[in-house]
DNA sequence: AGTTTCGGTGAACAGCCGTTCACCGAAGAA
DNA sequence: TTCTTCGGTGAACGGCTGTTCACCGAAACT
């Protein structure tokens, strides 16, 4: 595993990172709890006891992925949420609007932070108690990061903060759950059939919600 | 773990389930793929060779375990989807009634129905790969059998039927999604707090698809 | 009554798990 | 050049995994 020529920290960031994207890819079949160091270790190329230079447990790992993922997450999120607060939009405009961001920001960040996605949809059902309990925690903090966003749109100026929480949750919900069908997508017809159908449903639920009266 | 006093083929039928109930709870912690054969064999009492006597292997286990949770689901969207078809009706009238039959099945099914719920929610995204493409599969299905009938209702007699497929592909994952939020509830208000919440955005949803042209 | 059926038992199998330890050899500092 | 630092190594630990086998004892059948 060693590759001579290269600085010493250099090529311990470098086996951090392997290990990390490893555990990533092998987790996504049953999950971190059924993750193995020593298929870490195989897949990579070093011997299973070297995982300890680089992370004091294998709980400590699923935490920096945890970690990782949010990461990717508010940063799909930040691509999404650059909406054109225009105050003469019609509420189909702006649902179309923040819809098409929202794919758009998906179908791009696919391939390099799809992973990460799934990850945290994956842990928040069936990680192990510590790491769902991590996931949920910031699912919470990242939606409520949202709904403060949303309440900056013009249509939405009216609603009641409940109202935005439901609407951030959506969002979120729905990028997750997309996240997942888009990583199943052979060719490159299916990935824009599967998004075209994503975008579609988004609109259909936008269209509605912004035209809601949160006064009931 | 034998009970004289009972028939054999009824003592048999017994251990069956409390093998099946104590997987679905073990398997709650991790998911399927980090469940052992051990564990649910001391769980219910029994050493762990007994359980060849009820299963030819763990994956057997799992595939049961599969079309047990679907049995539950299609029981819970039976109840759902008694829709007042008024052909009077508002869309808003019929968003709310959609939505309040569907939260109240889950709410009353939960206790019996939602570890079966969150059980699909959970393989479909961590389960072995075998068990994964089968609740994919059972999953489309459900959600045909549910956009059949949604074609149904007067008001969305003139959609497309990828539309229909949509709107029910919307409401499968609402409900699977809810079924998780609710098994975290600890008192009976907590309950009522989730499923109001859950209630609130589906009615936010479906007013808005109700309201949908189909025709773009 | 004798005989068969069969769910549960306990030992044993090879194989994987996370983690520890002493050790090696090359990179980096003096 | 010498000395130190440190990422990777290989053996070893106790404990867990799914599955097999021969066996027991009571229920069920004749």
């Amino acid at each position: 595993m060693t590759t001579p020529g290269v600085s010493r920290s250099e090529q311990k960031e470098r086996t951090r990172r392997a290990i990390l994207d490893a555990a990533l890819g092998l987790a996504e079949e049953g999950g971190l709890a059924a993750l193995s160091l020593r298929q870490v270790a195989k897949e990579i190329g070093i011997v299973p006891t070297a995982f300890y230079r680089h992370f004091a447990s294998i709980d400590e790992l699923g935490l920096t992925l945890v970690t990782e993922s949010f990461d990717a997450l508010r940063a799909l999120l930040r691509d999404a949420r650059t909406i054109p607060d225009d105050a003469t939009a019609t509420e189909w405009d702006l649902a179309v609007s923040i819809a098409d961001k929202s794919i758009d920001a998906l179908v791009t960040h696919a391939g390099q932070s799809d992973r990460h996605l799934r990850f945290i949809a994956r842990e928040l059902l069936a990680g192990p108690p510590a790491v769902r309990e991590a996931v949920r925690h910031q699912l919470q903090l990242v939606e409520r990061e949202l709904a403060t966003d949303l309440a900056h749109v013009e249509l939405t100026r009216a609603w009641s903060s409940a109202d935005l929480a439901i609407l951030a949750n959506l969002l979120v919900n729905a990028m997750l759950i997309r996240a997942e069908e888009l990583s199943r997508s052979g060719s490159a017809a299916e990935t824009r059939r599967i998004a075209d159908t994503a975008r579609r449903q988004l609109h259909m639920v936008l269209v509605g919600t912004l035209r809601w009266d949160s006064s009931k």
